[in-house]
RNA sequence: CGCGGGAUGGAGCAGUCUGGUAGCUCGUCGGGCUCAUAACCCGAAGGUCGUUGGUUCAAAUCCUUCUCCCGCAACCA
């Protein structure tokens, strides 16, 4: 029986249409997801949204829509992105799915019954224009920060979840797992800012507004999004049967993947939350950085970014993958623009990469009709590089294992280029002038040939399609990663297909017109 | 004094923990090659490592002063 893997991305808010953020971590994830299933995971991959509350409420009544009606159309529209970007989840949760809304009420039961939440009340300042409540240290100049009126002390009847109760256990749990916050940083973080200076109890219902899950024993109020957003990762296992066989294989999860600004949700409140059901916690949570656009944050109002299905038009779901994958570090933010988008695309995914597929196939069609023969007359130099290409199946993994994708993908390009570099060093075209080389020439476009395979299958994960495309023109059945193991595995006396560019190169000043 | 991250050749980053000739990618310039997508390969120019003071034989790296940028501060990927 294989290992299981579940990882999931957080399930985005709906409010208007996904941007080129949400893809950055639906990309990240599918990678990791495609990796796992590579290296022979059993993977259980999730995304989905998070539909009720206010705002959308209020985005649908402005459209004259009610609530569901508005998050249906933007819910396909996401689907149709994932789909354009090659995502491969297993399961998409809506928290408007009836199974889900049932779970919560179930969950929300369950605490209240055994005491840990409890009917209180909720104390606030107001913004009657803006319905935002806002606290103490939000407010500009005593004011609400969004409109500039004045702010109404006001109070609500309100339920809450003991948060307080669970701190030291939190603590204890952080300590004993060194690894559950990713990268370290923002574990200090979340100590520093937040659990230091003690939890406070967290309201988790409204009477404010009534687009969301009911308390069904209270019904004037609505479950906030605490609960039942951050639920979807157990509910969608079949919880709360702790016996579903989805339960019991995947929970508890591997990794969260979600961006840095709800690491404290998952990290802080959700723990305690499942500490309170008495289920096992996250093995890891990874809070990454942001896409940056003109060293500012993406922003609807701004507007300062296009519909990602256009990058895919212009460049490829490939060029969008990589580029995601590729440019940011691990952890850290990373700048998102067109002209970035385009070098990385040509440098890497045209010149070193598309380049070399092309020249090595040419040539094999060129000399030996594209009949593959490798009668292994060796030099010294092809130890070289056979020692590179059989190592990356190591590195990558090692990276991986550490969650820097960028860093898999930086290791597999400077293979890449080995091999680029082999070629000039061997200088086919020589070989090919004297019929005595011959057997020196075939050897060297088989271990070309064979270097592009093994990077082929661990390119997989990141840029599938690509590397679909390889194997056709490389015509293989050999694509799997127990064939990485060893150097030779690409059939011989074997015909390849004709080659076929896999990445134009972009001429960035027809872009800027 | 709220917390955290950052400042390194034109651009984006690594190196800082464990002081000891400042490295990578892109760009620029020169050369080579001609299998290939004006690509590929080689070489060169370009940095007093944000600022002040200190520790040390030696500081991008350790301590200190200040400046600037970014994020978080109870639902923005």
């Amino acid at each position: 029986m294989s290992k299981k893997y579940y990882i999931t991305t957080p399930i985005y808010y709906p409010s208007a249409s996904f941007h080129i953020g949400h893809c950055y971590t639906t990309i990240i994830a599918d990678a990791i997801a495609r990796y796992k299933r590579l290296t022979g995971y059993d993977v259980f991959f999730q995304t989905g949204s998070d539909e009720h509350g206010e705002k959308i409420e209020r985005k649908a009544a402005e459209a004259g829509v009610t609530p569901k009606e508005y998050v249906d159309k933007i819910i396909e529209d996401a689907k149709d992105l994932w789909a354009s970007l090659g995502i491969s989840y297993d399961y998409f949760i809506r928290t408007t799915d009836k199974e889900h809304e049932e779970a919560v009420q179930k969950i929300f039961k369950k605490l209240y019954d055994q005491g840990d939440i409890y009917k209180g009340e909720y104390k606030g300042l107001y913004c009657i224009p803006c319905e935002s409540f806002w606290t103490e240290s939000q407010l500009v100049d005593g004011k609400c920060p969004d409109c500039g009126r004045e702010v109404k002390e006001v109070s609500e009847e309100a339920y809450f979840f003991k948060l307080s109760k669970y701190q030291d256990k939190l603590i204890k749990f952080y300590d004993e797992h060194p690894n559950f916050i990713l990268p370290l940083s923002r574990k200090n973080e979340m100590l520093n800012n937040f659990i230091k200076p003690g939890l406070e109890d967290l309201c988790v219902s409204r009477t404010s507004f009534k687009w969301g899950i009911s308390v069904d024993f209270d019904p004037k109020h609505v479950v906030y999004v605490w609960i039942d957003a951050l639920s979807n990762y157990i509910t969608s296992l079949g919880y709360p049967d702790e016996n579903a066989p989805m339960f019991q294989k995947y929970w508890p999860a591997d990794l969260h993947l979600v961006g840095k600004e709800i690491v404290r949700f998952h990290t802080i409140i959700w723990p305690c939350m499942l500490m309170a059901l008495n289920l096992s916690l996250p093995k890891q949570v990874f809070g990454h950085g942001w896409l940056i656009i003109d060293g500012g944050k993406i922003s609807k109002s701004l507007g300062n970014y296009k519909d990602p299905r256009e990058y895919i038009q212009d460049y490829g779901v490939d060029a969008v993958r990589y580029y995601a994958l590729r440019e940011v570090p691990f952890g850290s933010d990373g700048n998102f623009s067109e002209s970035a988008l385009i070098n990385r695309t040509n440098s890497d995914l045209a010149n070193t990469l598309g380049n070399l597929v092309n020249r090595t196939i040419s040539m094999s069609q060129k000399y030996f009709d594209g009949v593959t023969l490798n009668p292994k007359v060796r030099e010294e130099i092809d130890v070289d590089l056979i020692a590179n290409v059989l190592a990356l199946k190591e590195i990558v993994e090692e990276k991986m294992t550490e969650l820097k994708v960028n860093e898999a993908l930086e290791s597999i390009m400077e293979v890449l280029k080995k091999c680029n570099k082999y070629i000039d060093d061997t200088t086919p075209w020589t070989l090919a002038k004297d019929e005595t080389k011959k057997d020196r020439l075939a050897t060297v476009l088989y271990n070309l040939l064979e270097s592009i395979r093994i990077c082929a299958i661990l390119l997989s994960p990141f840029i599938p399609t690509t590397s679909k495309k390889i194997f056709a023109q490389l015509n293989t059945k050999e694509t799997t990663y127990d064939t990485l193991s060893s150097f030779g595995k690409l059939e011989e006396n074997h015909k390849l297909n004709q080659p076929e560019i896999l990445f134009n190169r972009i001429d960035i000043k027809n872009v800027q017109a």
